[in-house]
DNA sequence: CCTCTTTACCTTGCATAGCAAGATACCATG
DNA sequence: CATGGTATCTTGCTATGCAAGGTAAAGAGG
């Protein structure tokens, strides 16, 4: 398994609550829009199940409606318990991810002595 | 299992990786070190199969040393490969890390309009 | 000498989640 | 009617955090 498959573990499920908070979206949709903020090859094998899950959680409902052009989409929206999640998420967030910078980084200014 | 136990997936080896580039540290020690910068509650059944897989990978290496009051101490320290590895694990952090800020900042600024 | 605490190492087993691969089906184009 | 894009979902594999438990050395206190 790839390093990137492992980093990407856990905070996909906010991501995708993140996403969903802006605007109502089907999955097909989803996986393209990750895509243009960056996150690049997240697959439908992947996708799908995370859906699955939140709306399994209560965090999501998603509604079949017809397209104009193709098959059937699932739109999905934020519940009341989901707004709650993402906001414990962001700050989960930001509690983990200024640490690893930091341990991460650390010796960035000691490279420009 | 928790958020933060997801969020930590695959992360974790990097910050064992950079702190030990920084100096030799046993693996006791570790989870101290984790704690100072703010990674709390990284348990030893987390931090010595971290290790195990690290030098198994041969990522790392581990020299048993006496210590002077208490039992003996395995210090380990990067082999080249565990560098070459490091940075690619920095470099995928910061490419994951900054499109997830985005989408989970993402509304920072319509917040205070 | 015995017990307790601290330090220090390691293992077992579980739950979770990314994802490759594949299945199904709708619609439009040629 | 075959092909390709759209759209959903499932199966099975694997990696990894971590709770829980085990072992052992050194020093302190009784």
């Amino acid at each position: 398994m790839s390093v990137r498959s492992q980093l990407l573990k856990g905070i996909l499920d906010g991501c995708v609550l993140a996403i969903i908070e802006k605007e109502e979206v089907y999955g097909y949709e989803l996986s393209q829009k990750l895509q243009q903020y960056g996150l690049r090859d997240i697959s439908e094998g992947t996708i799908y199940p995370v859906l699955l899950r939140l709306q399994k959680s209560n965090w999501i409902i998603g509604t079949m409606r017809p397209s104009e052009s193709g098959p059937n989409r699932k739109y999905y929206s934020l519940t009341a318990e989901g707004k709650e999640n993402l906001e414990l998420i962001r700050k989960e967030w930001e509690l983990l991810s200024v640490p690893i910078t930091t341990i991460l980084g650390g010796n960035k200014s000691e490279r420009n002595r």
